[in-house]
DNA sequence: TCATATTCATAGGCAGCCCCTATGTATGAT
DNA sequence: ATCATACATAGGGGCTGCCTATGAATATGA
């Protein structure tokens, strides 16, 4: 018996019409009809009823169908499973990204990637980071750049760079007279956070010792909005070294330092830990870890 | 992609060792080398890490083998499943019935069936002959016993036995003196038949020399429901050997034979034309046409 | 160090099977 | 009655899987 008998099989009981069938085969039908007798003589048994003008499955035929289908099937997916194996660098790529990484690193990971793997073909997509993980494993995404550590053990990452975060202030702000901020400073100041679901408010929060959003009345949903209302003088915020450093700041704002080692985050590529191309992610990852950040 | 590919795949991830798998799998040590090697640069992947010396599943091979077991035991399945079928006698077969039949010849054919036909799983349906002949051009039966003879040449009969209309009365019915029931007084008899769609309907009211139903004010869809309407005085009926011969009358009732060759119906055991199980068809056709029926 | 054994890869010839086109047969419709 | 449709049959051609014989590389033992 043949992976081949059991397609023309299935593709007889779908159609229920030889040269249907076998157009969809892409042999004649006599080809078709062929192999349909001798899979019949092999197993012994009549699959199909015809008369000139129709053709009907056998009881026989209607138990063994379902059998020949999920065989198909599991030969199908062993050529996509190989698909994967094939170039590790080649394909594509669906790469989720965090809102408050992906304006500020993507920039920087692109060119260099493209050079490692021009046979790449990146899809992006920006959400937080639940929705990110969430769809890795959907499988509507197949990486995800986050800054934190995921739950569960289905979902592998590559730890790729720490990331310290910056204080950014209204030029005209008290602590804006200090060369670094310390953890009393932060456990004062009044922060503006962003909106619920990104990762960043809540590692702000929890880097001022703070418990909720101070100024509940905002909802800023990016970092940029943040950024132009810390400007416009409504308080200060932490910011992610690639944010803000590297770059002229927003007019109005004063960027300063954390005290030594005090905060930051993590940035990691994830992935689940099923993912064939595991060796495509490695390439991710030492490209990403190789950039020269500030 | 073969079957046979992912046989030989299967035993050297078993054995790691080419020869012993060419072994296992009655084939030359070459020839699964080569088979090997066009599966692995069909799928574009290394199944094994070969040296002269040992040989390794690569992570590819890892988790396509799975997939090729579980591939082969649904083919396997399939080759299991339909053994089962082989046997023309066996598996499971819908017969269908009409009512003035089923319950009075089933209880005889059951046993003698079972006897020579043991693993044979037979399902029965009963209803009017057309509707029988209906789902068997549908599929939905394989073979019927009816009491007449089918439109149309799609459908194949055998021909059982003969069974003789006898005169059913009331006990105190004019025509229970007779010994026999005469044409003329057939003509003239005050006949109850059944409702619209049962043969015997159709036939009574023929052997009768009669149109219609003379007491349209009564409608009765079983046998035994006209007998019982017989006993209670309302007229006389016509009703077939099988169901009251052999058995202890209705009380109330008298059953008189017809004039020698009067009237009866024949017995067939009807099936599409294109039935691939013939063989079965005939064996329950002579296991019938062996009963002794009285 | 050299010979031997083991193991997988390669080469070339042969046979079987799958696929094709052309044709036949039966049935239903116009 | 003719045409159209659908499945079956016949015969030839090409691909491919299988075999034997041989090669290449490595480990083992004297």
């Amino acid at each position: 018996m043949n992976l081949r008998d059991l397609r023309y099989l299935i593709a007889v009981a779908d159609h229920l019409h030889f040269g249907n069938a076998a157009e969809a085969c892409h042999v004649s039908q006599p080809t078709l009809s062929g192999q349909i007798r001798k899979l019949e003589e092999m197993l012994g048994t009549t699959l199909f009823e015809r008369t000139n003008k129709s053709v009907q499955m056998t009881p026989a035929a209607e138990q063994i169908v379902p059998l020949a289908r999920a065989a198909v099937a599991q030969a199908d997916a062993i050529v996509r499973l190989a698909q994967g194996w094939r170039d590790p660098l080649a394909g594509s790529l669906r790469l989720g990204v965090i809102p408050t990484l992906g304006p500020y690193l993507m920039p920087r990971i692109l060119n260099p990637l493209r050079q490692r793997c021009p046979a790449l073909d990146l899809v992006l997509w920006e959400d937080v980071t639940d929705q990110l993980l969430s769809r890795l494993r959907r499988h509507e995404l197949d990486v995800a750049l986050i800054a934190t550590v995921p739950d569960g053990d289905d979902i592998d990452t590559f730890l790729l760079f720490e990331e310290p975060f910056l204080m950014v202030l209204p030029e005209q702000h008290a602590l804006a007279q200090e060369t670094a901020i310390s953890d009393g400073q932060l456990a004062k100041a009044d922060v503006l956070v962003l909106a619920d679901g990104h990762c960043l408010r809540d590692q702000t929060l929890s880097v001022c010792h703070q418990q909720s959003d101070p100024r509940a009345d905002f909802r800023a949903t990016s970092l940029e909005m943040l950024l132009n209302m810390v400007a416009a003088g409504y308080g200060c915020t932490l910011a992610p070294a690639l944010a803000v450093a590297g770059r002229a700041p927003v007019p109005g704002t004063i960027v300063r330092p954390l005290a030594p080692g005090l905060a930051g985050r993590t940035v990691r590529l994830a992935f689940r830990n099923t993912f064939p191309r595991r060796q495509l992610v490695e390439v991710m990852a030492s490209v990403v870890s190789g950039l020269k950040l500030p």
